[in-house]
DNA sequence: GATTTGCACGAACGTTCGTACGTTTCTGTA
DNA sequence: TACAGAAACGTACGAACGTTCGTGCAAATC
């Protein structure tokens, strides 16, 4: 191939066959751990779904918590590309803030997500689970709801804190109503009550 | 009360010693459903935390699925115990929302409930699991849906639904996220929302 | 051409799961 | 006191779990 300089690894280089196949495997995981949990979430169907074979595709882990800790880091990266990096450019404060609340009802009500959030998910199920993944996840999600506020704040909101918390509340009860009732009038009521929020702004 | 079915699903420890093992084994079911979740609920741990035989224990129940159903329904008599009947005596409306979204969060700030509410994790959990166990989760949400919606009605709130999913919204997201933040301040926030929610009454 | 390295594989491990079945122990009447 | 039925127990099973280990093989490096 080319006669690039190789530099030694770097933080986040992609090269190799390895890092596609471990790329691809937590793009099914972070689907299939949405669906399952992260600790329904198994090696063997996982290797299955692959169609890899099961000591193929642990030995990119090690051990079942690196591939929970890695899935984990994988749905913040998609987070971030679908909620948070397509509304960029949108002016800071209230509209930010609209478009981040439209962007993730609208994934949620196109079910682009076959198992809804995947955070809403991991969140109820490891709150009372110590150790490195609850803590990664915490972070995940404090670092969502620091977002919230600091746009509640640029927004000229009174009680960013409080904001955050009730667009929070929203959107999530928004994805776990309607994840059990099917009732698609949630994605409404969620609207209406972002731009109640919003309304002083 | 009417007639008994033949399968063991009858509700009072009415009669003998089975009976009132049974309960004791739905009670510590149900603690313990809240924080493994009703997949991760396994019948030799339960056996074990109670005391008693695998076998002993199974038998009562005749399958996994059995128990969970079972551990379902106790919760949703323990949610009726808690939230609805103490608050039966409040006067329909404003005042009785008032009353049973203070009995849900100050059960929750106390920390009642060992593994936080349990409908909060099993929603979660089952979104995704077709099967009777999800059907009894998404009656038992849908009826207390239901019962929020007429107590709007009743305290002359416009548009009830968005009333009663905004109350929803409010307390589960004030559940999830203390159980996974641990941020008390979530519970000013909670009242608050719902004190605004019930002014126009 | 020889050697090292990176990925994926199949087989097997020890454990735990839900479940089945036969036996023992308790308990409430006749 | 005897005894039937309920309740709890002990043992065993097949499957699936996470994990370990040795091997095969292609690409890269020497």
């Amino acid at each position: 191939m080319g006669a690039v300089a190789k530099t030694p690894v770097a933080v986040g280089a992609e090269q190799g066959k390895g890092a596609a196949t471990r790329a691809a495997i937590l793009e099914r995981a972070v689907d299939l751990a949405s669906v399952e949990g992260l600790e329904g979430l198994t090696i063997g169907r996982l290797a299955a779904e692959l169609q890899m074979s099961k000591s193929g595709l642990f030995s990119h882990f090690g051990s079942k918590q690196e591939l929970q800790l890695a899935t984990v880091g994988a749905a913040a990266q998609r987070f971030r590309a679908t909620v948070i990096e397509p509304v960029a450019a949108v002016p800071d404060g209230a509209p930010r803030l609209r478009a981040m609340a439209e962007a993730y009802l609208g994934h949620l009500e196109d079910g682009a997500y076959s198992g809804g959030c995947f955070w809403g998910a991991a969140s109820a199920e490891y709150d009372d689970r110590p150790g490195p993944v609850r803590n990664a996840i915490a972070a995940a999600l404090d670092s969502w709801l620091n977002e919230l506020e600091r746009q509640a704040a640029l927004a000229g909101l009174e009680e960013p804190d409080r904001v955050a918390f009730e667009l929070y509340a929203l959107v999530m009860g928004a994805n776990a109503r309607y994840r059990i009732s099917r009732d698609r009038r949630v994605f409404a009521y969620a609207r209406d009550a972002v731009e109640r929020q919003l309304a002083p702004a």
